[in-house]
DNA sequence: CGGTTTACTGAAATAAACTTGCAATTAAGT
DNA sequence: ACTTAATTGCAAGTTTATTTCAGTAAACCG
């Protein structure tokens, strides 16, 4: 949802959380949560890279993302085009909702709502799992593209 | 679940799919076929392209698995590590199910259970998408790994 | 401040998954 | 068999992401 005005908290937490760590706060990282937070669905490195145009190089961003997710401060998705998406992890949801993407012209749409916790539960009790988690993102054709 | 008695079946939907499509059976897509009849879970291209060791080179497989995915005789599965997965789709279960991965040894259960149809057609008529499909995955430590 | 330490960056090289172009092969119809 | 065109193999090319290493710049300290 809206991450618009949470920019100055991103930056918060990411010192909060870089102090003590042998960690420093550089300008790629600043700019690559800055540009997460006016952003309302996940983006490939290769888009944060072309937006930033040329402030820092593309392997850049591919690391500080890969710190930024192990900071939980931004989660990875995976819609099945064998690209990374990134987006900033709101303190509502604490990152954990899904998406709607449309098959044909690849429009996201985010989803707030999800199935029974207790369907995990039983999930993870049964085969004798622990920390038990899931990936869930819903697939389909949106309204302007079903032209038939 | 049980593919394994079901090999000349998937040969005879081959064929049948095959015909008056301007398209022929052979070597390579019927041992592929066979040898994801014996896989219980989804496998790798390369995984295949070993375990057919040299019958045929590696970029037959990925043609013939991506033929045999839009005759829907094939799954692609996405475990989140890059790779693409590929499953027979069963007659019993049209190819929907998901699986519980453990996250240190990626051990894999193919799990049978799922949430409400009812949340995703609730999704599909609030967002106006049609034909709106899911995937979903778990993601958890195994009992083998929990050795803390 | 100015100096020191060491995490971080950029650039090029590498890796891994997958695709494409094209000549040689082979399945399938007659 | 003969013919036709789909399919294969091999090489080369893409795309996504990681690694190496020398140069850069945060952060800490006096």
């Amino acid at each position: 949802m809206a991450h618009s005005h949470s920019h100055e908290h991103d930056l918060i937490d990411l010192r909060a959380k870089l102090r003590g760590k042998d960690r420093r706060i550089t300008k790629p990282r600043e700019e690559i949560l800055e540009l997460l937070g006016k952003e309302d669905h996940p983006v490939t490195a290769k888009f944060i890279h072309e937006k930033l145009s040329g402030a820092c190089d593309l392997v850049t961003v591919y690391r500080s993302l890969k710190l930024l997710e192990s900071m939980s401060l931004v989660k990875r998705f995976n819609f099945g085009d064998n690209t990374a998406r990134f987006e900033l992890i709101s303190s509502t949801d604490h990152g954990h909702h899904h998406h709607l993407i449309c098959k044909v012209c690849r429009t996201v749409v985010e989803i707030d709502e999800c199935f029974d916790p207790s369907l995990e539960s039983k999930i993870a009790k049964r085969h004798g799992f622990q920390n038990v988690t899931h990936e869930l993102e819903f697939f389909g054709i949106c309204s302007s593209c079903q032209t038939t």
